[in-house]
RNA sequence: GCGUUUGUAGCUCAACGGAUAGAGCAUCUGACUACGGAUCAGAAGGUUGGGGGUUCGAGUCCCUCCAAGCGCACCA
């Protein structure tokens, strides 16, 4: 018995009360809310169905909620109903019907916790992007953690996800990038609007080292050339292997220069000029941006005849959708915020509809703390704290989980510091503790003879069996949320109550008998159980791409 | 000034509009000669920034004020 079998007997029921004409004709939901109270007392299921319903079959709460108790509580496995306070339905299951779940959860295995919801779609997914004038820094990890744990989700809902890198490397920005490089090469200082690190200068060095011209010797402008080509390859090298080293890869790193190489950008402008969205003013071609929500149109040729960042974007976002994905969500700092309404107006002036075939998640800055100070992070002064950085202090595991455990909407601090003495303060270890318990138990039992040969769920009477089993069945539902609300975090807050379940419930119950003991039905049963807990844990620290290991 | 995000325990953060606002870290007190103590039990810690409103019910939604971050280019 599962909170969604319960939502279905509830509208079943509710079904049943009309056909019988106890009820009024009202629509029905179609799937009831089905919670765990906070209190344990109040049973282990509870719905507010009463209270948000009543009004429409013209009952008051408390009436509505004592005809549908009745009725639920002649339902096969439900133990007792309870009706509290302004109407709320509490629910106790009989310790067998709440047990079933730990053996549908082992035979399930990597499969629960999947759901439907995304089903048929194809969606590209377009995080980190940082710009190839340096190291990854912590801005970029974040999103690399949160985004590829939000790919997972999406898979696990049935989508069929691409993840995406646009790689910036057409502008001025990669000018200056190059502009710096030549300048260390040469021994001189950064150019006044340049990049200062001290990874310019190794990757000046390297630019020089190999390759097979003397690049120093040529005119100015083909030396900067042969930087920025060379430097730009090495960069998006490194960054490449940083984030493979992160457990992240991307389908597609998707160039920049690509659009203004092959034509993409001119036929995007043509398309929009067709769809009459595009107007010449003061020798520079615009796009009426206003038409669709923009606070100002937006100038996509500059009066120089150069191209603005924006005509990027607009060929970008055609070809996305011309390689047929019904919904493209970029993942952007809050730092781009602004950038939001003439997104959602090139979405519009394409046809397409905003916040569905388009969407952006923005996501806020990460600060770096030092006693409790900010630290202010300059690319440009080279005062970063890259994504190696990072991992070099707390390893991959332990990275990933600290980005990807809390919301993207709030301002994350990260001491680095205070991560290096004791990592013990990150939860991700307590997770997978817990999971490497579950294994180092089934391991034991399976050297004392216990085996998952019966399974007898009345026994997993418990109060810390039917708070863990209750735990475990939510997993579907917590996956299913955080594909929908895009909150992966909600994956590892859930998988934290997870393991302090289990620990509890290893701490109260034994799954092998104590030395000398006979193994008994229980304990066969509860090796279900624990195997269950495994299958949660693991099955949600890989929706956050952190391991799930087996002894620590 | 306009827009946007945020404000919850000493710190870092949770909480589908639900019942007594929860975890971890830090602090204090306890627990196995029993499957790994990276654990468990307990204590302490809160006017959810202030003030209004909406309703059976608000940390959550609306208004307003205060504070902070981030934006507001023919930069990328």
């Amino acid at each position: 018995m599962t909170p969604a079998d319960l939502s279905a007997a509830i509208v079943r029921i509710i079904a049943a009360l009309q056909a019988d004409g106890a009820l009024g004709a009202a629509e029905l939901p179609a799937e009831v809310v089905i919670e765990r109270p906070k209190n344990r007392e109040h049973g282990d299921w509870a719905t507010n169905v009463a209270m948000q319903l009543a009004g429409k079959f013209g009952l008051n709460p408390r009436a509505f909620a004592e005809l549908l108790a009745g009725e639920l509580s002649k339902v096969d496995g439900i133990e007792k109903v309870d009706i509290a306070g302004p109407g709320f339905i509490n629910i106790t299951l009989s310790a067998a019907a709440a047990g079933e779940l730990a053996k549908a959860i082992v035979e399930s295995g990597s499969a629960f916790g999947r759901g439907t919801d995304l089903a048929g779609v194809k969606l590209n997914l377009e995080f980190v992007s940082a710009n190839p004038t340096g190291p990854i820094h912590m801005g970029g990890t974040r999103w690399a953690a949160v985004g590829d744990s939000l790919a997972r989700v999406f898979e696990a809902q049935g989508a069929d996800v691409t993840r995406e890198y646009y790689f910036n490397d057409h502008g001025a920005q990669i000018d200056r990038f190059a502009r710096s490089l030549l300048a260390r090469a040469r021994g001189e200082a950064a150019p006044e609007d340049g990049y200062g690190g001290a990874y310019i200068q190794e990757i000046a060095d390297r630019v020089l080292a190999e390759t097979a011209t003397d690049i120093l010797s040529l005119p100015e402008d083909e030396a900067q050339e042969a930087f920025r080509a060379a430097g730009v390859d090495l960069m998006f090298g490194e960054i490449r292997e940083s984030l493979h080293d992160f457990g992240v890869d991307f389908d597609v790193y998707f160039h920049e220069n690509s659009l203004y190489e092959s034509g993409a950008v001119q036929k995007a402008i043509s398309r929009l000029r067709e769809l009459g969205h595009i107007f010449e003013e003061d020798g520079a071609i615009w796009l009426r941006s206003t038409t669709f929500g923009d606070d100002r149109d937006r100038v996509v040729i500059k009066s120089d005849g150069e191209a603005a960042y924006i005509a990027g974007d607009l060929a970008y976002y055609l070809d996305k959708r011309e390689r047929g994905f019904d919904r493209c969500i970029y993942m952007l700092g809050a730092d781009h915020h602004g950038y939001v309404p003439r997104m959602m107006a090139l979405c519009a002036a394409f046809g397409d509809e905003p916040g569905k075939n388009l969407e952006i998640l923005i996501g806020q800055m990460v600060n770096l703390m030092r006693d409790g100070e900010p630290v202010r992070m300059s690319k440009r002064a080279g005062t970063v704290v890259t994504m190696e950085d990072l991992v070099e202090v707390v390893g991959v595991d332990a990275a990933r989980y600290a980005l990807a455990r809390s919301s993207i909407n709030s301002q994350l601090d990260i001491d680095l510091e205070q991560l290096q003495k004791k990592t013990n303060d990150n939860p991700v270890f307590y997770v997978q503790y817990a999971h490497a318990r579950t294994a180092q138990v089934a391991k034991n039992a399976a050297s004392l003879g216990v085996a998952r040969t019966d399974f007898d769920p009345s026994l997993l009477s418990h109060a810390t069996e039917s708070e863990l089993l209750a735990k475990l069945s939510e997993l579907p539902r917590v996956v299913a949320q955080a594909a929908e609300f895009r909150e992966p975090h909600r994956v590892a807050r859930y998988v934290e109550e997870v393991a302090g379940s289990y620990h509890r419930w290893y701490d109260a119950c034994r799954v092998t008998p104590i030395s000398g003991g006979d193994v008994e039905a229980v304990h066969r049963t509860r090796l279900w159980l624990n195997d269950a807990a495994g299958v949660v844990l693991r099955n949600g620290l890989e929706l956050l791409g952190v391991s799930a290991p087996e002894r620590m």
